[in-house]
DNA sequence: TCATTGAGTGAATCACTTC
DNA sequence: AGAAGTGATTCACTCAATG
């Protein structure tokens, strides 16, 4: 595959100054160069860039097949297998160092929120996974494609393998704050959580990228489909996402159409220039299309006691279980007075109450306690959500 | 749990001499202590044993959870982790150290022949790996255990954790003569090869074994049918199946049943008794009936956003009711997006978003919803029937 | 006897903000 | 920085009790 145009001066017009969320908070991405591909080793570049400036990495690192001699289909034709200079690793030793280095060059781009994704098969994964660990990155979960269409095992000698794990995992133990948007994966999965297993087909069809000849660009092409399910989980619209082996650029493709900003690293100039001319023709979708819903988590928190201030709860009122069984009395602080034994006289918040009255270490006051009303006995959470519209209003 | 009989007389009793079919090749089985368990530290009593003696080993190490605190469901119950001490290492490098010596000791035992089954969870497994790859074990394949009913993520901040991980391996790189039953496990999966993801429900109800009080005897007891995959995969008849971390005594028990020599290890005189009893109820199965089992096929469940994920749907596109009057629109997360009262606005599933136009409490979406196509406004449920006709190859 | 309901549970690395 | 307070969060299946 031949070099058709001019990378680094398509690439200077691209640069962008990424909007970040965090750039109040002093992690800036303001240096960082969004929505372009950086041509060269993904160490070397990654040093380049800004330490704390990306919110999610997914790495495509070589697999580091071992494959002994060539492979026949029943057929007699060759399989087509990848055979390349850099899947090509000395020894176990080597491959370990090559991790490590470019795991480490990651974890300093990384945003302390940021999560990084890492695909392999059981030539690799095992390695890397370990090595993760042994760099004190913390493994959130473990995830297996599932392939519906995997390549056969030709000589029947073992278990056909239909499937590639990937690891998530936060920077450090105990990370905070890293993005997952579980409500909006609970909802598209028929209600349910989403689980470890997804099923995608493997990349094949016009997704597939074809040189003049008809050769695939890439050996080892990954699904849209698979990246757009780990770019919607684990990022927001407007953050970065790098990828440090890029190869023929379905993350930032990926990225693009969901309106995320991207920064690619590709050592290959083939490779970069065919993954630059396929983030060139991918469409974002408008906005609306990619809007986070928003979620009880991020719901403006209220105070029972402005409930009292709006008058939406007078003092002296009674509270109950949802079976009117449990009586609390509001006073004039917010705070609860337990009506009934257990707890008789013990004052508390709604939560604290909530908790007495049950014998619980924990309750949620707001849907544990109900008012009477005019339409029935109804839970406070009920007064929350006209105290959330009315401040809606109120700040538009 | 009290110890209720004397399990060194059992024992002695049951010890027999095993027919192996590799003793005209001086790789005996002779002195092997074959069906019966051995009371004791696993090294130690591999140690004891004939080298190259065995064909098979299933090993469940501990999976060192290292959890943190405790953990409750959303009705506030305690879930009852795995919190022994037999699961509880110092650091990566003590586990590896255990992890490397029991390796040892099991390379030892194996024919030339025999391969090694190890399972675990994202918490070890990946150590696992390397260091069968760093003590130059073969990996053959990896294996997914996808769990039909895992336990929820109850906080909703990770993927469901639905699948365990096993590693299937030779004894050494190049190795010859491995027993993998191929046309068997055709054969038993509707005549296409057997996938490296296997569909199990996890042990309960009447298999799972509960103490007098009702408790459960072991806290990680793996399901039989996932053990009798494993043995009639990668062994025969007669063969000598070895467990080095018995625990309740799955791998015995189902070798037992399928015709084949156990020899089972456990250090805990608790969990030694529970397997022996569960052991000796066990009849074996006449030599006939020794085929694998036809695997059932499971129901695709078709979540509405495999139909983006497959092209089926776009993003952005609307849907409306049957006549055409509610819309709402097609997002890339899977969701829909209100684009009528009552509800303008609002995202949710597919579900959600249907009841919510029709102010019900709920709702079918896959009927409620329809799609303009060229033969004229169709629900899109006729997209999911396309899916499922596709997805039918993939599903066990 | 059968259908329905409710309680229980499984290898789990399961918050975040304010004071 | 540490402690305290708020309040968000579950799926598939089994078994016992009830109707």
């Amino acid at each position: 595959m031949k070099v058709v145009r001019n990378g680094e001066a398509r690439r200077a017009s691209r640069i962008g100054v990424v909007r970040s969320r965090d750039t109040a908070s002093g992690l800036s991405s303001a240096n960082l160069p969004v929505d372009s591909i950086l041509r060269g080793d993904c160490v070397a570049e990654l040093s380049k860039l800004p330490a704390r400036s990306v919110d999610m990495v997914f790495a495509d690192p070589p697999y580091n097949l071992q494959l002994q001699g060539e492979l026949k289909r029943p057929d007699d034709s060759r399989v087509d297998a990848v055979d390349d200079a850099w899947d090509k690793f000395e020894s176990f030793e080597a491959y370990d160092a090559f991790t490590r280095a470019w795991l480490l060059a990651v974890r300093r781009v990384l945003k302390p929120t940021g999560t990084l994704w890492v695909i392999g098969s059981y030539h690799n994964i095992f390695r890397v996974g370990a090595m993760l660990q042994d760099l004190d990155f913390w493994i959130l979960n473990d995830i297996v494609w599932r392939k519906t269409n995997p390549m056969p095992n030709f000589r029947g000698r073992r278990f056909t393998n239909a499937h590639e794990t990937m690891i998530w995992a936060a920077r450090e133990p105990g990370a905070r704050g890293y993005t997952f948007n579980y409500e909006a994966l609970k909802a598209a999965n028929e209600d349910v959580q989403m689980r470890s297993d997804w099923l995608f087909p493997i990349c094949s069809g016009h997704e597939r990228l074809k040189d003049e000849a008809g050769h695939k660009v890439h050996p080892t092409q990954k699904p849209e489909a698979l990246l757009a399910r780990v770019i919607l989980s684990a990022s927001k619209p407007g953050d970065v996402v790098l990828d440090p082996f890029l190869g023929s650029g379905t993350t930032a493709a990926v990225a693009k159409r969901l309106g995320r900003h991207f920064v690619g690293i590709e050592r290959d100039p083939a490779y970069a220039d065919a993954a630059q001319a396929r983030i060139d023709a991918v469409e974002p979708l408008p906005e609306a299309a990619l809007a986070l819903a928003p979620t009880a988590r991020e719901a403006p928190r209220v105070a029972f006691n402005t409930l009292l201030d709006r008058g939406l709860v007078a003092p002296g009122t009674m509270l109950t279980d949802a079976k009117a069984r449990v009586r609390a009395m509001v006073r004039a602080d917010g705070t609860l007075s337990l009506e009934t034994a257990p707890g008789l006289g013990q004052i508390g918040s709604i939560h604290r109450a909530g908790a007495i009255a049950q014998g619980l270490e924990a309750c949620n006051g707001w849907t544990y306690w109900h008012i009477e009303t005019r339409e029935g006995l109804k839970p406070i959470d009920s007064l929350r959500a006209v105290m959330r519209s009315e401040m809606a209003i109120a700040a538009e």
